[in-house]
Formats: structure tokens, C-alpha cells, sequence
DNA sequence: TATCGTACTGCAAGCGCTTGCAAAGCTTTG
DNA sequence: CAAAGCTTTGCAAGCGCTTGCAGTACGATA
């Protein structure tokens, strides 16, 4: 295995000199840190990560700390994610927090000597905890709004308000929103714009708090039906899909006799079931302003714009249509 | 932040002796380890892993480098990897190749100076290239077999042989089977099982390679129609729900006219669409056994069981039934 | 020309831990 | 009782890199 050393050495240059090449090559003449880069490149040298982490408190390790990956939602965020921190040279390392807030708070006390931060999606914890734990280490927060702390999600309560015009427009009045898991801070913020945006003579009635599932979605459809409303909205695309699944399975039409609308974005599932109406946005997106934020922090800079919000585009597609007459 | 030494100090020993309670605790005398530990626990000190690292050579972090995390399927077998890590005081790093052998050279380079060993699912590169790999770096490979070199699989192929046979008792001659990601290791020993227990008179129609996805599902099932298939054994669980979906969907009876089964297992999914034939098995065992042998091979002991094998049953549920009759 | 500032570079002291080696105290064996 | 072996502990030399400080060379300023 190659050295720095012996890098400074075949440039003819002091390992100081060598080292700052690579980390601070504003600080060493150009034609030196040209040197310096060409024998990195014949020798083939890699810094020694554990050796830079001692002296320099860096481990070049960021984590994030997701809720499961049983759901595919956060696939491409962490995507996004890794690709963004690969190009800044660093590693993202998935943490699963299983979604308890003990298991959450254990993970993050865990795993934080070996990382430089944290992006935590949706987090459990209540906000004093997180801010607690954003003083010590830097750490940005994703599809939940911490005050104090970076921040960044993705706008889906704006894209469901103009899908709540849309549902009225067409006739609309009995509508069901199932809910997403219990003590969701995102949830709470979709449901509140659903329930803004109603306007009078709506009715919105809320099926949960369900897990965010595709089995929940199927078992979510007798309470549908029970509630006789002729649009749904799903806290997220499995359940959308499992409901449209059981519709279909116990033959109510979509959307005949029942519209089907998801608050996130099938196609970020690569489930695309091609006829739902869903929002849009790009959550690979999510993850890099997530990575680029926590960057700034680590590197001890202010992130320029400390709450960046992606934005939702309603999508409608066939599986929302006219309300049907009441029966 | 406490340092070794002031463990040693609290407890009257030198840093030696400290470093060799928490490492190689066979090596100091019982009391003298309790009295480290003691203080370890008093001070709250835990190891600076970069230092650790610098000199034992050891990071503590294992690496499990999967094709996506946009198939749910994974999910389970990391979680189960990084519970057993966690056991094992070790963290588990998730990385994604996306399926593609250029790209998982890459990572594996990439990564490999900052962990103690792979586990390498459904790995694409070509055999040779993975001998040369795990000649230098500890490494697992699962859901493949590679000679030279400790796997875990799940073995699926004989649940499909009792599926098959099932088919057959049905009467079903004509079956499809819609097979996975071009190049799969996995998917040839699948379509192998299936043809090998085809027996007389049965008929084998391959569709595909398709990507193991919801979508690819839903598209395949107008060359299911045309084939005139009366059974359908799908690689995997997304592309079997994607069936039934559009199946349902279109108005082709499930199984009345078309049974439907997934050679993988739904419940692994949290999918959970609850009618459907599947087989059985425990992925997060597959994550376990995987982190075990490597922890072997890390600590230099050979695994006790070279190849592991873990055990797949056929669940038989609604979505199979009799052949529909000649059209 | 003397003074100062700036741009580079090198020296050397660690970062916090592990581990080979040797010393010291015991127990066992002939 | 001496020799040999084992168990337990400490000493001290690093592991490979970063970084504060000091030194040098050179151009700019007065």
C-alpha cells in the first residue's frame, strides 16, 4: 500500500506539501501540486481514511437515517444521496431507524462517532431532541421542518391543494383521506391541506393513522366503501395502490365509481402503476440538497438557503374522474 | 471526550492493559477487566474508531453492496444483515451498484479501503472477477454461488420444483414464466428449476428478461394473453402483484382464469397482496448468515459452513388454482 | 536601498489507539 | 530446590496523516 510519503518523495516535495496538495491545494503552487498529483496518480495512491480521521476529526462518512426501506419511496432519495456525496467525496451510509423514536435516538447515539453528520428523514423525535442533537453534530433534516435546524422537503401539501380543486371541480364532496403512519409530521402537514383546501359542502373523512403500506391500502378499502366516498387520497402510493388493487379485486370501478389519488409520486416507487393520479417531484433531489446542506454544515459554513423546499406538481391521470351520482 | 487513557488512569493500569480488556479480554485477569470496564462504563467512553482503525487496520465497518433498494426485497435481508452486524459491535454500510457490473466494480474499489469486508448480493460481475476481488478483501457472496468463495442463498429453485408440481396436478400445461434482470444468476436457476420439473407434455414459455418491477408486470401481461398461458410463475413478487393488477384490470379472472405465482415471497415485501401463491422464506436470515460468515472471514477463520443454503416453502394460496379449460 | 507583506514550503509534534517484546510473579515439574 | 513454563502487566514504538509554526524567497512599497 502506497503512503503519502512515498507520494512526496517521487514529487520530490515534503509529505506537508504533499498532503495539502490534495486536501488545501489552494495553499501550494501550481506546478507543484501538478507534482504532487501526477505521482498520485502513478503510484496510485489513496489516502488512508482511518490516518485523515485521527488527525483530522473527518471520517469523510455522512449518514442518513431513514424510517425502512420497505417502502421504495426512499429509494432514489437515497439515490440522490449518495451520487451527491460521491461527487463532494464523501460516503453516505444508510442508517434504518425502523420508525420508533427510540430506535431512531439509539441509532443516531450509535453511529455518531464514526460519521461527520446527518440527513435524518422524517424524523420521530420531538424537536427538542432533534435540536439537541443538531447542536452537538451537524445535521440536516428531510421531510420535516425542525425551526433551527436545516431542513428540507418536498411541497407536497401545495400539490394537494390544487389536487383538492381539481376533486371539487369534478364534483367531489364525500372525500376520504387515508392517513399515513401515526405522529407523521408530514402526514399531519398533508391532512391540514386537504382539510384547508376543502372549502363548504366538502366533507373529508380520515381513515387511519395506517401504516404506509400496500397491505394496508387493501385493507383500507372496506372502510372506503362504508364511509361512501367517491374520492380517496392516499397519504402515499402503496397505499394508493393497494386500495385501487382491492377496488378492483371486489369490483368497484376506478374511477367510476371511486376516484384514487396518492399524495406522493408512483413513479419515484418505479411501481408506476401507470394510471394513478399522483404528484410529481423529484426526490433524488431531496437527497442531494440534503447532502449538499449537511456539506456546507460539516465544512463549518451557514447553508446558503437553510430550508429548501422541492417542489409537487399535480399529475392527474384516469384514475380520477367525475364523481359519481350518489347512490 | 474521554480517551484510553483516562480509563487507564480511573482504573490503575496502564493503557495496554486497558486496550486489551476491551479487545482481547482472555488476555488480562478477570478482576483487573472488570475494573477497566468499570471505568469505561463510569467515564462513558467509547473507542475513537478512526484510531482503532489506524493502527488495528480494522474499521469495524461492513459493507453490503445490493443492486437497488428500489425493490423492496432487499429490505429484509438488510435489515437482517445490520441487526447481526450490530451484535457483532460492527456497523453495516448499504451501497447500491444499480444493477450494473461497471458500476459495482467501481463501488466495490471504491468503498473497499474504508471496510472490513463485502457482502455482495446478487452480484452481476462475472466469476473470475470475484474470485480475483475476494482474494484480497473478505467477501460473501449472496444469492449467487460462486466456487472459491462463502455464500448464502435462498433456495428457491426447489420451492418451485414443489410449485411446479402443483401446476401440473392442476392440469396447467401451458405456463409462463416471466423472468427477471438479463443476466441473472438467480434467474437462470429459476427458469432451470421450472423446466427441469416441466415434465411431459408441459409447455415452458419464457417472457422476458424484464426488470423485476410492478411495471414490467403490468406490461407483460398482454404476451401472457397472447401466449395463452393458463399459469403464470413470475421471478419476483413485484412483477407477480403487477400481473394480477393488470390482469384484474383488464378482466381476466385470478385463477379462475389465469392462476398467478411469485417465485419470491410477498410478506418479504410488507407487500402483502394476501391471495397470492408464493414461496416462504426468511430474508432477513439471508442478512444474517451473511454478516456471520463474514465476520468469520474477517476475524481469519474459515466459515464452518462454506455455502449456506436457506430453506424455501411453497405457500399455495388463492391466486393458483385448476387449469381453466381449453379455448 | 531598507522594510514589509505575500506566497510557498518544510519541520516536527502529535491524533488515540494497538501490539511486539520483555519483565515480573506464579505454578509446575524433575 | 533449580529450571522451565505460564499468566499477567507495562513499555514504547509506531500506524499514516494533518497542521501550527517558522523559515525562505521574492516582489511591492516607502
Amino acid at each position: 500500500m502506497t503512503r503519502l510519503a512515498d507520494v512526496a518523495r517521487a514529487a520530490g516535495v515534503s509529505m506537508s506539501t504533499a498532503s495539502r496538495a490534495l486536501s488545501r491545494p489552494d495553499l501550494v503552487a501550481s506546478d507543484t501540486r501538478m507534482r504532487v498529483l501526477d505521482a498520485v496518480q502513478r503510484l496510485g495512491f489513496q489516502v488512508n481514511p482511518a490516518a485523515r480521521a485521527l488527525t483530522s476529526g473527518k471520517t469523510g462518512l455522512l449518514a442518513m437515517c431513514v424510517p425502512t426501506l420497505s417502502n421504495p419511496y426512499f429509494a432514489p432519495i437515497i439515490a440522490g444521496a449518495q451520487q451527491t456525496a460521491e461527487a463532494a467525496d464523501r460516503h453516505l451510509t444508510v442508517v434504518v431507524t425502523e420508525g420508533s423514536a427510540r430506535r431512531e435516538a439509539e441509532v443516531l447515539a450509535r453511529v455518531s462517532r464514526q460519521v461527520d453528520g446527518f440527513i435524518i428523514v422524517a424524523p420521530r423525535g420531538g424537536d427538542a431532541d432533534l435540536l439537541e442533537f443538531g447542536a452537538t453534530t451537524p445535521a440536516v433534516i428531510a421531510e420535516r421542518v425542525v425551526p433551527g435546524l436545516a431542513s428540507v422537503v418536498i411541497d407536497t401539501p401545495a400539490g394537494l391543494r390544487d389536487l383538492m380543486n381539481v376533486l371539487k371541480a369534478d364534483g367531489h364532496r364525500r372525500i376520504a383521506y387515508l392517513s399515513g403512519p401515526a405522529g407523521s409530521w408530514m402526514d399531519a402537514l398533508r391532512c391540514d391541506a386537504l382539510r384547508d383546501s376543502l372549502g363548504d359542502g366538502g366533507e373529508l373523512s380520515v381513515i387511519g393513522p395506517l401504516p404506509p403500506t400496500f397491505r394496508a391500502g387493501v385493507e383500507a378499502v372496506e372502510e372506503i366503501l362504508e364511509r361512501r366516498a367517491t374520492a380517496v387520497v392516499a397519504y402515499n402510493s402503496l397505499l394508493a395502490v393497494g386500495a385501487v388493487y382491492q377496488l378492483r379485486n371486489v369490483g368497484v370501478r376506478v374511477p367510476d365509481d371511486v376516484s384514487v389519488a396518492s399524495a406522493d409520486d408512483l413513479a419515484a416507487l418505479g411501481l408506476g402503476a401507470p394510471e394513478i393520479t399522483t404528484l410529481h417531484f423529484d426526490p433524488a433531489a431531496l437527497g442531494a440538497a440534503g447532502v449538499d446542506m449537511l456539506v456546507q454544515l460539516i465544512d463549518g459554513r451557514e447553508p446558503e438557503v437553510p430550508h429548501v423546499r422541492i417542489p409537487a406538481h399535480l399529475r392527474v391521470r384516469s384514475s380520477e374522474g367525475w364523481a359519481a351520482a350518489e347512490g
